[in-house]
DNA sequence: TTTCATGCAAATTCTTTGCAAGTTA
DNA sequence: TAACTTGCAAAGAATTTGCATGAAA
């Protein structure tokens, strides 16, 4: 819901406004990967007169709780930015149709053992990208 | 060397320039990412006066021929060029000390196979970065 | 010579910041 | 009320583009 935002907000002295609620709720909603942009276009159905620096400015709040995450995906010069969910995943694109999916799948566990092991290298964040051709616009 | 750029241009009917060839060099001699300013620089060592859109305009060209490749590493805001290593590799970057090290796996590998097995997705990329902490600044 | 590529500077796009005014605790 | 956030506009950084000149075929 916004009861965690709400809360890990407080926990760490900051306040809880509407333009982060609100920038916290389209994030939940869309559940995908979004720019700034179309986030901000969101957040404003919603809370009118938001602006895009707030919209970044939340953005970058989040991502130091870890809440959040960005990613560079495809060769889109924009970051797109979802929900860090604690499962680990990793990233379909399409470059035909810009469809992005998420995969789950222990591969990610695996690099970070492979890290971990003969390397050590403590593993903190993986991303793993694949692009090509969906069954569709195969 | 350099007459692999010069053939890879001739073949699709663009002309083999000065400041062609000296972005093509600087590549092979870094063997690692740079920025595109980076880049531009070490250029200018070998070819002064190659202005900085060259090196964008020879760069979008070279991947188009799928030679080179660009990458957003870490939290980075400029994205980073290298050669397009036939053999697949992740990178490995450390968020302390900013180093990227190249691993050559196999889990690239198991990547591809597993979408185009299970998912009819036909893989064009992969590119998997870890960040973390180096073994020096753990 | 004819066509393509470059340099330069201006234009775009994405993101960050300064500051006065509005909100939250 | 006191401290933190926001909106707005301007500043920055990275990348692209228009166009006249220069270089390659």
């Amino acid at each position: 819901m916004n009861a965690d935002i709400a809360e890990a907000l407080r926990a760490r002295g900051h306040r809880v406004t509407r333009a982060r609620r609100a920038v916290w709720q389209a994030l939940e909603d869309a559940a995908g990967h979004l720019t700034v942009e179309q986030l901000a276009s969101r957040v404003r159905q919603h809370e009118p007169g938001v602006n895009t620096a707030s919209v970044y400015r939340s953005l970058t709040l989040f991502s130091e709780f870890d809440l959040v995450r960005e990613s560079r995906l495809g060769d889109d010069e924009a970051g797109r930015w979802e929900l860090a969910h604690p499962d680990e995943h990793f990233h379909v694109v399409c470059e035909q149709c810009g469809e992005v999916d998420h995969h789950v799948g222990d591969l990610v566990e695996q690099v970070r053992d492979h890290l971990a092991n003969g390397h050590g290298f403590r593993t903190v964040t993986v991303e793993l990208t694949v692009t090509g051709r969906c069954e569709r616009c195969a």
